[in-house]
DNA sequence: TAAGATAATATGCATGCACATATTAACGTG
DNA sequence: CACGTTAATATGTGCATGCATATTATCTTA
């Protein structure tokens, strides 16, 4: 028959899955409940409970107390990225990583970001102008804010051996941040930083992460032309 | 005490969390097994169980058998971004939709998709160039083959009232892809099609998806300036 | 008849138990 | 002492059961 066995929490996943599929159940229709599946594949409630949840949490059926669960209507059309360290990442990559530190100083935090990031009025952030480079060709360019009542202990490091970025991955833990990406024409600046001709068109990132209320880092991330952000799904 | 119930699986991951959090259980580090904290929290093992796996779906904490389970050293650093169909992501945006097809033929597949997307030597695909508009001003640019052994119907099908992208989301389920963003400059034809400057940098996604080992769909969508694809972490 | 109280029901969650499985540590033998 | 075997152990999973909770359907009552 099947390749999955029909009594493991995967296996029944699988049949509820293919059923989907195959639009056996149609999109938005109400499958059978819990107890009924368990009685047609033999086993306990709770081993159908972990298989629809498990769909439920992959966005492939809606599950309601008392209402039943219903295949949804839109399949889940959403991905899961990892973004690494940058070191991580290229190292990954098989190539020997370096980064080096551009600027480095306290100032006041830029009005356009004053929405965005709250950070106590008059108190200075620092600021990072970092480029990262993988077998000493320029990856990524990063310019970082640093909220130092967040992680006061930023104040005192340099960055030359540990990038900020790992730094504060392991030493401000964040609870929520926001991310978003963008495409961006290298200016003259960039152009020179990443060895990208005037006007390319370049992959970017930019993240404000915060640990409760308190907003952390604010760091945005433009990468040396060709590059792609990839993902399964 | 605290807000969260100390014996849900919940509560108890909030505890845990808060652990990892202030570092009381460091990077890298052992925390006790199940059973101890089952003792601990005065709930059965099965409960802790649940918590952690969810700290471990999060990849907050690294599990092996035997082995225990550590705090993991690189926090998430990984964010789900919903991707979704384009007429629903601009209604959304409050904005009437409409798409228009530019190019609809049958062709044979182009010999850089030959590796990702393998269909019939000799069969045709089908061939769409699609224009999505958000309130009368363009959106994205797509184009995209499609597998008309994967999808049958689709050749019979004008994709004049719904576009491909949803006919194919509703029509003809994926159960797997690859997804790749990136960022491209404006040439000629992409500037005058989404009323961008040439040279200017778009932002750009690429996407194949297979129903098993069956490749059903490649689309590349080119989305007008100042796109930005956002999500929480 | 409309609005509110009440019952029915499907999923959600906790428990206690048993066994499976992967991995490590201890052991024994050549 | 090196190497393969065996035992110990922590997590992974399944089962039966009971109660919790959200939501819907039904039944009252004004």
């Amino acid at each position: 028959m099947t390749l999955t066995d029909t009594n493991s929490w995967t296996g029944i996943r699988e049949v509820l899955l293919r059923r989907i599929h195959d639009r056996i159940w149609q999109p938005g229709e109400q499958i059978p409940h819990e107890a009924d599946l368990a009685e047609e594949f033999g086993c306990a409630r709770t081993t159908v409970n972990r298989a629809l949840r498990d769909l439920a949490e992959n966005g492939l059926v809606v599950r309601k107390r008392r209402a039943g669960t219903r295949v949804a209507v839109n399949p889940p059309q959403r991905a899961t990225l990892t973004i690494p360290i940058l070191r991580e990442e290229v190292e990954t990559l098989g190539q020997p990583y370096r980064h080096l530190i551009l600027e480095r100083d306290l100032r006041p935090l830029p009005p356009r970001l004053h929405g965005a990031f709250q950070v106590s009025l008059g108190d200075d952030v620092l600021f990072l102008k970092t480029l990262h480079f993988a077998n000493e060709r320029p990856y990524a360019f990063e310019e970082r804010y640093i909220n130092l009542e967040a992680a006061p202990e930023a104040r005192g490091m340099a960055f030359n051996d540990i990038s900020a970025n790992e730094w504060l991955v392991h030493n401000a833990p964040y609870s929520h941040g926001d991310l978003s990406f963008f495409a961006v024409s290298a200016d003259q600046t960039l152009s020179g930083k990443l060895d990208a001709d005037v006007g390319s068109a370049l992959f970017a990132m930019e993240r404000i992460t915060w640990a409760g209320e308190q907003p952390i880092t604010h760091v945005r991330l433009i990468f040396a032309p060709g590059y792609r952000m990839r993902t399964e799904i």
